[in-house]
RNA sequence: GACCCCAUCGUCUAGAGGCCUAGGACUCCACCCUUUCAAGGUGGCAACACGGGUUCGAUUCCCGUUGGGGUCGCCA
């Protein structure tokens, strides 16, 4: 049987980090096997909650954390007809009813059962009653008839079995008063019709599986398969809020995250496979399985998150990584980004990649190299040219005007024959000229600085810092 | 409250009855390397929630307790 898996999202607000690693896992499994499908559909029956810009921001999302879905987005909404011709079949088959219970009715019959310390359960007022009775001018709903002996038995590859007595189920809600579906018949009609092999989706489904699985019964279809994959909390281990990562996809990529490290660690959490932590996706599509998931909950981890988006930061391509530090270098510098700049951050992307820990970081620790002369400094490089200092950058500056090569080699040879010579560490000349040509007292290593911005450049920069008395601010 | 699920270092996890003196990774600390910052290397701190069983032997199996989470909508 062909593998389809679906990720169905409710365009009601973010794509967030949960819903975007139950996305991952489907993307995974249906990747994992051959001719499998990964289908994207939209839960949009909640009118009044739906908007198109959550649409837009899933699609965003997925597209960005590159997970590709086959065919086009399904639209649940645009299905409402099929729907209720599912609820009205099972209407005239006996299998379900109408109910003309009404919204009031039931809140006070859920906050007497509540108070008494009952289930909070439909009573079935309505299961065995004469249509005839029903009262004039209400709209009914139709209802499931649920089983009342028995018990309903899933087996999750996630959970493994799980069971209910079906004396807990109630009789939900199929169609509502407006004619509209509910999600429970929307979902179990869905699947049904795209052919959906797995249900790939969050615990927090889990109880919602006895319902629906009831629902495929009465429906005489073969249910598909489940794996129930727990949830991820916050830091505190409480249900994840705004305070935590509950930010939508896009803002990780604001913050300057790879969508490879985003599904590096999205796929190590709540699954694993032996020790191994990083993870490309090709290897990760190889591997994916349902017996890797773990079954407790995990917790956000934004420190993880980091390291691995710095590891993948290193091993990216520089070609790759330019582009995404442009823009941003772009607008730290208000647009004024010279096409000599650029290639002198490309020469250094390799030094520079492997010294940051997100894209934001990156463009950051590049933007010495496209500063316009003369280069700021800040308070550290400032202390750092101090008189001695200033008298020994002089001596290193005749040295290197003369000096043939502009070689890293050469330039560290010369450099160390002079503290040789002044008979001091090479810190204390190589740090004054890091001040000079960069700004800080931190900076890829300064020989290599000095070959990313050039001999004019470099000269041109120390010339500047050795002209301006920085001794008296 | 009822029902369902879960439980190994602070965090992510390995572990499928003896391989466990419980392993790896992140974080933190120390040292090494070193022109700074990183990276890298070495070492260190740190866990089987508790109580009963089953067994020659339990982190691993069963039961209970405790703790955490989820679901109980004409939301999805």
């Amino acid at each position: 049987m062909a593998v389809v898996t679906r990720f169905a999202p409710s365009p009601t607000g973010i794509l967030h980090i949960g819903g975007a690693r139950t996305a991952l896992f489907n993307w995974l499994f249906a990747r994992h096997h051959a001719g499998g499908r990964f289908v994207l559909r939209i839960e949009d029956t909640d009118r009044a909650r739906s908007s198109r810009d959550a649409v837009d921001a899933i699609v965003d999302g997925l597209r960005w954390l590159g997970l590709d879905w086959d065919g086009e987005p399904v639209s649940q909404f645009a299905r409402a007809g099929r729907h209720a011709e599912v609820a009205r079949t099972l209407l005239a088959e006996g299998r379900a009813y109408h109910c003309y219970a009404t919204p009031e009715e039931l809140t006070e019959m859920r906050e007497t059962a509540r108070r008494d310390g009952r289930s909070v359960r439909y009573d079935g007022r309505w299961r065995d009653r004469d249509p005839a009775e029903a009262p004039p001018g209400i709209d009914p709903v139709i209802r499931l008839k649920m089983p009342h002996e028995g018990q309903t038995v899933v087996a999750d590859h996630v959970q493994g079995e799980v069971k209910v007595a079906n004396r807990e189920l109630d009789d939900m809600v199929l169609l509502r008063a407006d004619g509209t579906p509910t999600y429970m018949l929307a979902v179990v009609v869905d699947d049904h019709d795209s052919g959906v092999s797995h249900v790939i989706r969050g615990d927090d489904h889990l109880t919602n599986t006895f319902r629906q699985f009831q629902l495929y019964g009465a429906l005489d279809w073969i249910p598909p398969e489940f794996a129930h994959i727990p949830l991820i909390h916050g830091p505190d281990g409480a249900k994840m809020s705004k305070r935590h990562g509950a930010v939508g996809l896009a803002a990780y990529r604001e913050s300057g995250f790879l969508p490879q490290a985003m599904r590096n660690y999205l796929l190590r959490l709540g699954w694993s496979h032996g020790d191994d932590e990083i993870i490309d996706t090709d290897q990760a599509i190889a591997w994916f399985g349902f017996g890797g998931i773990g079954r407790s909950p995990a917790r956000f981890d934004m420190a993880r998150l980091i390291s691995i988006n710095a590891h993948h930061l290193r091993v990216c391509d520089d070609q790759e990584l330019m582009g995404l530090v442009i823009p941003r270098l772009g607008a730290l510098l208000d647009g004024n980004l010279a096409d000599d700049a650029v290639l002198r951050v490309l020469k250094g992307m390799p030094a520079l990649k492997a010294r940051a820990k997100t894209v934001a970081e990156l463009a950051d620790n590049a933007v010495f190299l496209t500063r316009i002369r003369p280069v700021p400094l800040d308070d550290d490089a400032a202390r750092l040219l101090d008189g001695e200092a200033r008298g020994r950058l002089g001596r290193l500056a005749r040295l290197l005007d003369e000096i043939p090569d502009w070689s890293p080699q050469r330039l560290e040879e010369l450099t160390r024959r002079i503290a040789d010579e002044e008979g001091v560490k090479l810190g204390l000349i190589a740090q004054p000229l890091r001040a000079a040509l960069t700004g800080a007292k931190a900076s890829p290593p300064i020989f290599e600085v000095m070959d990313m911005l050039g001999r004019d450049e470099s000269l041109g920069r120390l010339a500047d810092a050795l002209a301006t008395d920085h001794r008296n601010s």
